[in-house]
DNA sequence: TGAAGTCGCGCG
DNA sequence: AAAGCGCGCGACTTCA
């Protein structure tokens, strides 16, 4: 049905918005029939419109010949803008597209995103074309509002290529096609590969890519549809600048491949090229090392561009076309489908030879970042460099299950959750009539499912059901809720822990039934049934690790990106290693097979100590000095005990919380809730306050140093750790207070974590090269924050103990990055036929490693 | 049915 | 007024 344009309405009231606001329902601004559309949320104030637009001219635009409009038309400060207030505008918005008909939309910010494509997540999509759902045929782009980047400059550099890159659209300019670069050679005969095997051999750098099918390289059908490289061949003294670059692209098991019933043994033939050149070149290559070392070609990337942009900023984006992007000013190149079967050959070898081209340039850039940085040179080329081919051995060796132990547990978990639930459907009343069973304590109905009749089921998980159950027909009071929803209605009953641990106290039978029923329910789902799932057939479990995946330098371990797609029917085979319950039912699943150990080797109170020692807390220093055990220490204070009397449990409870709260900023308020919900302790505030002031008059440095690196982080918007590694705040010049106080918290939390993370990658670095050398029967398994997992030959664990304990003691601070560590550095080893119950040795034990302690620690293996 | 957001808990 | 940090993932809900 045809409706009149209704481009603003002065006396619009579809929503509250029109309370708020002097001028009801701001119509865009600019001429009609602009072939450029700006759209921001909110109709921009005089400021940041003048902003706007000169960074508009700035990227080559004119921006007389704009129309810049918004999502939502009323301008207001104090009421954010929800769900309703977006569903009212819409219409406005889609009378100026159709009013306008812009070629070229601009949208700032997720909001303008979301209405014009359906698309959210505005960092996912920033920078792409993307279909303007509202006006068909017209290209669309996206990018950070011009808010953000005011709140937050160190966005401007990347916020400016992404208006660039729209500003050269709109005028037909398109950097990928236009951009100079040395063609394309594609080996496509047999007589070819001579000539590449030859560039390669020759080469001083090479950078590779893989283009693979298959979900990982374990998989029987995974296989290498292309590689490509782009090569530097430089003379003997010639700049890297004055080189000469060339371009190769190689098919292999692509259908329209020459070489697709031969490809590994062209695959074969080149390797020795491949692995000639002494600088290798990837993006995220531990991905490509593992296909390759698993058919047969021994790469390791010796500089990965992925992980050098996220030493030089770990906030920023890691991807390769995002860096491209922002970097060289290069826009999208990718083929338009993931399926490189269905894709014509010469698609996939083009987008396989930019990728290495285009990482080549980056190397160009970031080298000469990191150059500009010495230590964090230093820092990138001994440990996170390093690291890549470590964890690329780790990620394919895998680690043991004991796949007995793994099928009793399996049942177990299943069997106990189930019978508690049979327990607790006792209390579940007939669905029909709820108010009539004999424990209702309302006539709320049975919930049904959102907006439809439909009866929920029973779910004794979080649910709907278990909140009505319990809250609604049991009558249990309600202490705590969630988020309040995005339409002002309060927010969901809380079951948590805690919460049920309160619950407890009106002595109802099912409070228990369900905290037990929890806890096997995650072993059920997250654990046991996981590990079932993707045991492969030697019994190993492999995770994919992160190198690049944290702000602080900490490896993390889980699933690869390409594996958490949900719509495969196969949920990959990676698993999160770092997060095994310490539970021996869980943790004990894992270990190393028959005739083999299982080692732990953790860095005792490792944060701790790097606490005292960058705060240079004397106090702390000096029980460090003395062998003591803050955790227990701590521990036996707030819970006003004897030292020797202080159980495992509570070390790990009250002990660890309590001293790295007080560490990084917790106050009263947190540790009275921490004693609650660890031990059901009863602290009140004022006890509470009491004992943080104790604390920090005892520890009277650690203050001193809050203070000096709060002052840091303003001044520099960043701070540094011992080893050099740079963490950057930006936050910290928010304008809102709690937004600065927590940057403040992550500046003094930084520098430890990042170096505690550090050295035990270094650890893990250099253990693996010294069980090399000494040619000891040993693989690295994981690393786990401050711990490195092995397993060990049982024959050469008198050799092999000792190294590792000195290794980690005794890493080269001062030879690597000519830093001074005045803390004693201890590493606890514990060694066992499993992970879970392995046995800590005494230093005695480990540097005298006879058979009384084998027989101890391996009872059933001696 | 998939995608996205929230909650809660596992680890250090 | 509000205040440990760093992660990954499964279950659930809602929305298109």
């Amino acid at each position: 049905m045809p409706r009149s344009l209704v481009l603003n309405d002065p006396g619009c009231t579809r929503c509250k918005l029109h309370l708020e606001t002097e001028n009801v329902c701001e119509p865009g601004i600019g001429p009609r029939r602009s072939k450029i559309m700006v759209v921001s949320r909110m109709p921009n104030s005089g400021s940041y419109q003048t902003y706007l637009e000169a960074a508009l001219t700035n990227a080559g635009l004119d921006v007389n010949e704009i129309y810049f409009t918004s999502v939502i038309k009323c301008r207001s400060f104090d009421v954010e803008p929800r769900k309703p207030e977006f569903v009212a505008c819409a219409p406005y918005l889609a009378d100026e597209l159709a009013w306008v008909k812009p070629e070229f939309i601009l949208a700032f910010g997720n909001e303008p995103l979301k209405e014009l494509s359906g698309h959210s997540g505005i960092m996912k999509w920033r920078g792409k074309v993307i279909e303007a759902k509202a006006v068909p045929g017209a290209s669309m782009f996206a990018t950070i509002s011009p808010a953000a980047v005011m709140r937050n400059p160190r966005q401007e550099p990347a916020w400016r290529a992404d208006l660039k890159f729209f500003a050269n659209a709109t005028k037909g300019i398109h950097s990928n096609v236009a951009s100079e670069r040395p063609k394309i050679t594609v080996a496509w005969k047999k007589d070819h590969l001579p000539l590449l095997k030859e560039a390669l051999a020759t080469a001083d750098t090479v950078s590779y890519d893989i283009e693979t099918t298959g979900f990982d390289e374990f998989d029987p059908d995974g296989a290498i549809v292309s590689v490509a490289f782009t090569l530097l061949h430089r003379d003997k003294g010639q700049s890297i600048e004055d080189g000469t670059v060339t371009i190769w692209a190689l098919p292999l098991w692509h259908p329209q491949s020459p070489f697709r019933l031969n490809w590994r043994k062209v695959l074969q033939y080149v390797k020795p090229g491949m692995i000639k050149p002494h600088r290798k070149l990837a993006h995220n290559g531990k991905f490509d090392d593992r296909w390759l070392h698993k058919h047969g070609v021994p790469m390791d990337v010796t500089f990965d561009t992925m992980l050098a942009a996220h030493i030089l900023d770990e906030n920023r984006e890691k991807g390769l076309k995002p860096l491209a992007r922002v970097i060289l000013g290069v826009g999208e190149w990718a083929i338009s489908t993931k399926n490189l079967i269905d894709t014509p050959l010469k698609e996939v070898l083009l987008y396989n030879a930019l990728d290495t081209y285009y990482t080549f340039l980056l190397w160009t850039h970031l080298r000469k970042d990191l150059i500009d940085q010495p230590r964090l040179l230093k820092l990138f080329m001994r440990v996170t460099m390093p690291a890549s081919p470590l964890l690329r051995e780790v990620e394919q060796h895998g680690i043991w299950v004991d796949r007995e132990k793994l099928d009793t547990a399996h049942k177990i978990a299943f069997d106990t959750r189930d019978h508690i639930d049979e327990q607790l459907m006792q209390w579940v009343p007939d669905p029909a009539s709820p108010g009539s069973s004999l424990h209702a304590q309302s006539n709320e109905p049975w919930p049904t499912k959102g907006k439809t009749i439909k009866p929920v089921e029973v779910n004794f998980n979080p649910s709907n059901f278990a909140r009505w159950w319990l809250f609604e027909h049991l009558g249990l009071p309600i202490y705590e809720r969630g988020k309040t929803k995005a339409d002002g209605s309060p927010g969901d009953p809380s079951m948590r822990e805690g919460v049920m641990f309160m619950l407890r106290e009106t002595g109802h039978p099912v409070i228990d039934l369900l905290l037990e029923r929890a806890k096997w329910q995650k072993y059920c789902s997250t654990y046991v049934n996981r590990y079932k799932e993707i045991m492969d057939e030697n019994h190993r479990i492999h995770t994919t690790f992160k190198i690049a995946g944290t702000v602080t330098g900490r490896m993390s371990s889980g699933k690869a990106d390409d594996e958490k797609i949900s719509s495969r029917a196969d949920r990959g085979r990676g698993v999160n290693l770092q997060q095994v319950p310490r539970d021996p039912f869980i943790r004990g699943l894992f270990g190393a097979p028959p005739g083999w150990a299982f080692i732990e080797a953790d860095f005792s109170q490792v944060e701790l100590r790097l606490g005292a020692y960058i705060a240079r807390e004397p106090t702390m220093l000096q029980l460090f000095a003395m062998g003591a055990d803050l955790h227990i220490y701590i521990a036996a204070r707030a819970l006003g005990i004897p030292d020797s009397q202080v159980t495992k449990a509570q070390r790990k409870e009250v002990g660890k919380p309590t001293n790295f709260g007080f560490l990084y900023g917790m106050y009263p308020k947190k540790f009275v809730i921490t004693m609650w919900e660890q031990q059901q302790m009863v602290y009140t505030l004022q006890q509470a306050e009491h004992f943080r002031k104790t604390y920090f008059r005892e520890f009277p440095g650690l203050q001193k140093w809050h203070t000096r690196q709060k002052r840091i982080a303003h001044q520099n918007g960043r701070v540094v750790s011992p080893l050099g590694r740079i963490r950057h705040l930006p936050d910290i010049y928010s304008e809102v207070q709690s937004v600065v106080m927590e940057a403040e918290r992550q500046a003094i939390n930084s520098p430890v974590q990042a170096m505690g993370s550090d050295m035990n990658t270094l650890s893990g670095i250099l253990i693996n090269q010294n069980l090399k050398a000494m040619g000891l029967r040993a693989h690295v398994l994981g690393v786990v924050h401050d711990a490195v997992n092995l397993e060990c030959y049982i024959p050469d664990l008198p050799r092999a103990l000792p190294m590792i304990k000195d290794t980690m003691e005794n890493l080269p601070f001062k030879e690597l990055f000519g830093a001074e560590v005045t803390v004693p550095i201890i590493s606890d080893l514990q060694v066992g036929s499993h992970w879970g119950g392995a046995t800590e040795l005494t230093t005695d034990q480990i540097y005298n490693f006879d058979k009384a302690t084998r027989d101890l620690i391996l009872p059933e293996r001696s």
